[in-house]
DNA sequence: CGCGGTCATGTAACCGGTTACATGAAACCG
DNA sequence: CGGTTTCATGTAACCGGTTACATGACCGCG
């Protein structure tokens, strides 16, 4: 492998002049600039990262935090790979690539210093954290230790973080207009998980806009489920045992809607004749699983392009973290309503 | 930051004796390696991986190249999520990490070099290559330049590589004996893009199993699709139009199922019983859209652990790459057949 | 003409590890 | 008891970059 030394000696200048090539060519005189690049990709010399990393102490990093959590090993992101697509692509224009964090260090996954180990090891410049749909003390620490760091739908936030989520409240607004201008006035909901930050947004804004509309809500139409297939069918059931029934449900997340579009079939009923549903992502299922899930769709690919900026601002600036990004949402609608 | 020097100078050794304590711990005294061990977590030293890589030329990073192909945006693998789990788990058991390769390099996606330039600037000890449906100069490149690699359901191979898939050929015989024993004699297929590894081994397996059961096989019972929904819709349509048109169908991918799936209904055909139809992949989807794919499961996790141990096998020993693997694979009956 | 200021470049220390080789003490052995 | 091994450890060069500071050429100006 051709070294900055040999570049340096081929090229009749110091590595001082070479390295300044790469890193600040403005000073470099045109002339021995050229030369010296010309030189370089003609004995293929390529910086060592390695090096550059101990001398700097800036990696060109960032580290991706994505535990699956061993609690809940059938936890599937519901598009993780449109956030690492364009996540990827969003930081590799500014020279920065993505380690993935393994879970396994020495220690356990209990280890709280895991990640933070991790990230001094290897130099990163920063991480982005992945919601795994469950709190990790594990990322609290990367808080803590001040690792610039921006979280996908989690609501992490301090003086080196910041995070992106979609405009949660504002969509279960949509799905809920929708609904009323479809006439129905009885509107329940299948909640996620209060303690996870999507969760507890939608219902708020579901609640919010229902009351925006004049609507009642009766305690007995809001049922809290885990966002899986399983948890959406049994909550449908519950609402469907009521005496005054909804004749709508928004279901907050697509995979609870499609257990609870079974349920309502099994129970006899036609969706949307006798009993609507919103979801709430849009994962490619809606569209496939008749009659097609009318969904609050997220900006999949927004997450990575935002989170990418949002970190690349702060590496940059070195400045304080933006202020949380809320991605828009849009209402696609299919049979179900 | 403490670094070794300090380390070494806190416990009273020489830094050679800390570095001993870290990479060949057994030529140390019991006494002094706990000492320093001990002192080690107390003022929390790390070793530097920068540095190490540096004296070292082996980073314990692997490259993952999964270029996400500009021709095909909406390209998604269908099961990526499983893969890297899988792998990112086997790989940190052996202390290795994942870095995510950008396309970007300063040069753009037609540049062949640009993985390889990668895998030299980081010394990465080898790559992990995950097909994305197309042929990519710039992963041939890698296997010219002997970087150690596997490849998932991609055909490279070489003196520092290998590759890993499905038992696509015994997957499809599957489907096919099944077939055959619900009654089936006239069967046609969908198969993939033969210029794909998987798409002409299913195709392969799908004649010699028709073959062993003495059927025969109409050519223009075999409709060439592009493994996407609109392709399965369209050959499905094409199918159906023959006068002579199979009872059952063998289609080489889940999501194509579904298209033909839903074409035979929009033909007004009932599935299972006026055509019945079989998938390949076992997909999330396949469960979830009526009434039920019966399909071809691929050992999803399976792909990333074997990856992880073919490179770790190759590492390793510093010997041949390992011979290519076929993961088995099973059927899953739903309610298509 | 001499002086201060740019500009392009060179010198050399430093980043934090690894490891070939050297050293010295203790163990073994005839 | 002297010589050879073995074992634990130290010395110092090296990996390939970056960068503070020094240097010297050249320029404009009073």
């Amino acid at each position: 492998m051709a070294t900055i030394r040999e570049l340096a000696r081929r090229s009749g200048v110091s590595v001082a002049t070479v390295s300044r090539v790469f890193n600040t060519p403005e000073v470099v005189s045109q002339l021995t600039r050229q030369r010296i690049l010309d030189l370089a990709v003609e004995i293929g010399y390529l910086p060592n990262e390695s090096a550059r990393t101990l001398a700097t102490k800036k990696s060109n990093m960032v580290g991706l935090v994505w535990d699956t959590d061993h609690r809940r090993p059938g936890w599937r992101h519901p598009f993780l790979q449109e956030i690492l697509v364009a996540l990827k692509t969003a930081l590799s224009v500014h020279g920065l690539n993505l380690l993935m964090l393994a879970s396994h260090d020495t220690a356990g996954p209990d280890d709280e210093q895991r990640y933070v180990r991790a990230v001094r090891r290897h130099n990163l410049d920063g991480a982005v954290i992945i919601d795994n749909g469950s709190r990790d003390p594990a990322v609290l620490a990367l808080v803590d230790a001040q690792v610039p760091c921006v979280a996908l739908d989690l609501r992490v936030a301090g003086p080196t973080c910041t995070y992106v989520t979609s405009d949660n409240a504002g969509g279960a607004a949509l799905a809920v207009r929708h609904l009323v201008e479809r006439g129905h006035r009885r509107i329940g909901t299948i909640a996620g998980p209060q303690q996870t930050w999507p969760g507890a947004e939608r219902l708020t804004g579901f609640r919010a806009a229902l009351a925006e509309a004049g609507l009642p809500l009766d305690d007995g139409h809001v049922i809290e489920g885990d966002f899986y297939l399983d948890g959406g069918h049994a909550a449908m059931r519950r609402l469907l045992a009521l005496d005054d029934r909804p004749t709508a449900v928004f279901v907050a997340g697509d995979e609870m809607a499609i257990g609870a579009m079974r349920a309502a079939h099994e129970a006899g009923l036609r969706v949307p004749d006798d009993i609507a549903v919103v979801g709430f992502d849009d994962i490619d299922v809606a569209a496939l699983v008749p009659p097609g899930l009318t969904t609050v769709a997220q900006d999949k690919a927004g997450f990575g392009t935002a989170a990418a900026e949002a970190l690349i601002a702060m590496l940059h600036d070195g400045e304080d973290p933006p202020s949380p990004t809320a991605l828009p949402t849009t209402l696609v609608m299919r049979g179900s309503t």
